[in-house]
DNA sequence: GGATCATATCGTAAAATCGTGAAATAACGA
DNA sequence: TCGTTATTTCACGATTTTACGATATGATCC
């Protein structure tokens, strides 16, 4: 029960509030909430720093990022949680350890998300 | 001599660490300062939804931008001057008002920028 | 020169974010 | 069960961001 929490979406039920359901879910040229929750999680140095430790597929534990890129392992952990939450990783329990790993077609949605949103305002 | 201060990144000594200068001016997968500017700039919903009025090569002056979000002159300022730094929008003065739009090719070239990242360490 | 309008900058306070250490939760083995 | 290891959550300062009002700068007209 740990990752299934706040992993997806989730609530098919929307929110409520948005008046535009009909269209794709999105108003015209709005970003998503995903898609700004993807830029907010990479306007981040540290969380930069730590993305490029995630290339070619590498899987790495919440400790192993702590070490790597010299931070706490509780401060890893939430920025996990935000790259998570952005869409740009994904995360597994292996046991006792947790294995975050590159995900690929969320942030390639996202990516899209954010070329319609500049096509239409730019 | 207003907006020309800070509109360019001016750096071109790097700041000394990266050891790979010779490939474009980034290191493999590092983000450039532009593109960080970029990032940051677009994750703030009340910047999105400034962008919004520049849909279709709209020019608007910085009073104009402050009555339709509902913000104040000095707070539309402020805003519209990081969505400079961040290479989303362009200014001119026409006389006594300063007329902001779209800055398409910078954006490109950031997000470019993004998607060469994303691509390595995704 | 001064008056006026539009913008930028300067303080300032509320809110969000970043990183930390302590405590709670989860998984495994003796 | 208890103890150990790995992760998450919580509570807390320090720093940054956000928005505001007041003031300074720029441009135009008289």
């Amino acid at each position: 029960m740990t990752e299934s929490a706040d992993a997806r979406v989730g609530d098919a039920s929307d929110t409520g509030a948005e008046p535009d359901a009909a269209c794709g879910g999105q108003a015209a040229g709005e970003l998503s909430e995903a898609t700004h929750d993807f830029l907010k999680a990479l306007a981040s140095p540290t969380r930069q720093r730590i993305m490029l430790l995630f290339a070619q597929g590498a899987e790495l534990a919440v400790g192993e990022v702590a070490e790597r890129i010299g931070i706490g392992q509780s401060t890893a952990s939430q920025q996990l949680a935000l790259l998570r939450r952005g869409g740009i990783l994904a995360s597994r329990r292996e046991g006792k350890i947790v294995l975050y790993s590159s995900d690929r077609d969320r942030t390639m949605e996202a990516l899209t998300d954010l070329q319609t949103y500049l096509r239409y305002c730019c």
